[in-house]
DNA sequence: TAATAATCTACTAAAATAGTAGGGTAAACG
DNA sequence: CGTTTACCCTACTATTTTAGTAGATTATTA
């Protein structure tokens, strides 16, 4: 299942990418328009901007505004830094790998070769999306 | 992430699917195997049999056994029994759909649409393994 | 009937999720 | 320069899910 705070995310994301110009849009503007606890949505959109997906404005004003285009972000990094590994088990994980505990080969684990296939196809979608598609 | 019972359940499946005849394996054979803790792989196999994979057999010579042959058994609903919808959210879920509170027009968003064809990727791999596959 | 092995009910510890509460701090505007 | 605006930060909490445990019961077979 994906985390409310990835489904947040991503719609704050395609928010700001509809915004015409590159003004500021409040937390609370977004939190309102798309029905999101506005404390919850400013952690979220706090983790975005220290990942480097936004910027941010202090004051009257301000508020947070896209760094890049749309079109130059893809899916990949933005499902990574908000929902974590893309892989379902860490054994088959590209920037989170881990062994399991139990299992003692990998190469003849039934789960590992049904779960890189999963992964596989997964990150197939997200390297062909961008946040340009999504709107 | 996949849950350890779905991983647990997997492993049992194909430690079964590996078996020469059809004579009972013990709960307590799997177990020791697959390094899973006996009590909790007991109510796993309970409900694969519940959900019509496995038969068993009470007593002395008893144990679980596979009901269909391993090729029969494809991955779509092996993992709807263990882990659930496939789909990452539920509004585009096909055999546990439910929309979403939050969001006004499912036809607009930017998260259905791009777990619209998560959901069809990860489909397409699980259509198309099937146990047998996973030996 | 004694041993074996699945079945069933109920409880629990730990982790993750989805928030809340309450200030602190920087920038803009009058 | 001071007030307002709006992001920034820390800490706490309730709920749910996960991953089990414990212990008694029931069915089978030798």
């Amino acid at each position: 299942m994906l985390s409310k705070k990835t489904k947040y995310g991503l719609k704050a994301l395609a928010y700001l990418a509809q915004q015409e110009g590159k003004t500021p849009v409040q937390i609370a503007e977004i939190a309102k328009e798309e029905n999101i606890s506005q404390k919850f949505l400013e952690s979220i959109l706090l983790s975005l901007r220290r990942n480097g997906f936004l910027g941010s404005k202090k004051g009257k004003g301000g508020g947070y505004y896209l760094i890049k285009e749309p079109k130059d972000i893809p899916m990949t990094t933005v499902m990574r830094v908000l929902e974590g590994p893309i892989a379902m088990v860490p054994c088959v994980s590209l920037n989170f790998y881990e062994s399991c505990d139990d299992c003692p080969d990998e190469a003849t684990c039934s789960v590992h070769k049904l779960m890189l296939q999963v992964r596989d196809s997964a990150l197939d979608v997200y390297r062909n999306n961008t946040l340009a598609d999504l709107l």
